[in-house]
DNA sequence: TTTTTTATAAGTCTCAGGTCGGATGACCTT
DNA sequence: AAGGTCATCCGACCTGAGACTTATAAAAAA
């Protein structure tokens, strides 16, 4: 019996080498290789080849979102399981819709995720309940920030710097009338006072690092 | 020869399952225990009377510096080794202060850990590198936010729910005057131009959850 | 083709936010 | 007793933020 080889990808060594010891007791499962980088992770997918790479979102340097992203790009055929903590659409859709086979989270239990990994082997989907409740819930209950423009968010971003409306005019040569009518439309649809509650969204609905870039 | 006894604290099952493959693999660590919030932990520790604690330090419910403190008051020969992502000195310094034995960082690879557990277990101290670091740094460079004063970080709290000045005097019945006063006086402590980059300052400086509360 | 959305811009008006200077009583520390 | 910090409060002042309205050109959708 062929076992199913396994990639990790996570920035928490703790992690890595946790979840190796695990995978490893099972028969069927192998875990051929780690990597603690988006980079990394990309080459060691593209050297090995293997049947499933396990990968974290938010890490530094390159986060997973992006290195999905890649990786499929590169080799379609990759099947590509995320394991992380964070429940949040923004987080959900985008590696989702890029075509990984898997999203769970690390509050799951060790059959709940041993059996996603093997179903994703197979080829199959596997999603977590909450997962998909969340995605459900927004097919019907869309999130405010969801219509915000591209502009919008461009402009949102620099509020979450602290930027003034001059300074985030001067930083997109428009005029700071412009920048407070996008001001406004942002706090309209987010249904806050003021820039300050937009910066709070934000950064609780992480649209933005709470890290500096 | 006698074991050393563990138990996980930790909200990511996860990470305890990963942790307790990799652990009880050693011939002279067995763990014990796992608890998933600060509450259970708190309880399994008075019951299981562990030669160890491994204690996450972000969990919903109640958190790790608060379950820490709590351990050491009914049992002060505790010896609780922390494991966390978070190297600020917010999350360091009341732990340590309270008398944790230990602070890792989940980033830190296998012997290191294993060594720290060892290390505790002896009733020897076992701080990561990188926090020594951090905390020998703070000593020079005190942060910013240091001397604030308690009433100053109430209401730097209040200003990273988005509260406005006149909701912050309702809250605390002091005078819309007041209020200014102190955020007028946080702003210059914190060296930044007004509330909104204030509040910046607080949620990447993890002075505040990015949870609700 | 017409309508809607998006990004841009301007004008006006009001108010909350923030500065400055000053003041008081409580509490610590020296 | 004297000096420092802290929390509280006041009035005057200025400016940036935000609401509301209107407008235009381009692009996308109907």
């Amino acid at each position: 019996m062929t076992q199913i080889t396994i990639l990790l990808v996570d920035d928490h060594e703790m992690v890595r080498m946790g979840l190796t010891s695990f995978l490893n007791m099972q028969q069927d499962i192998i875990v051929v290789g780690e990597a603690s980088t988006g980079q990394e992770g990309i080459a060691q997918t593209l050297a090995l080849k293997p049947d499933v790479v396990v990968m974290d979102l938010v890490m530094p340097e390159m986060d997973g979102v992006e290195a999905t992203l890649t990786i499929l790009k590169e080799w379609p055929e990759a099947k590509i399981l995320v394991l992380t903590s964070y429940l949040d659409n923004e987080k959900i859709y985008p590696v989702i819709q890029a075509g990984a086979k898997g999203y769970m989270l690390k509050t799951s239990n060790a059959p709940e995720i041993l059996n996603a990994i093997r179903k994703v082997a197979k080829g199959q989907l596997a999603i977590e309940t909450e997962v998909e409740q969340k995605m459900r819930h927004h097919e019907t209950h869309p999130a405010l920030h969801d219509d915000l423009t591209l502009r919008e968010k461009d402009i949102l971003h620099l509020l979450a710097k602290g930027y003034d409306n001059q300074t985030i005019a001067d930083e997109l040569y428009i005029s700071l009338k412009t920048v407070k009518t996008h001001v406004s439309n942002i706090l309209a649809k987010l249904q806050v006072d003021d820039r300050t509650q937009a910066v709070v969204y934000a950064f609780r609905h992480h649209l933005v690092p709470q890290e500096d870039d």
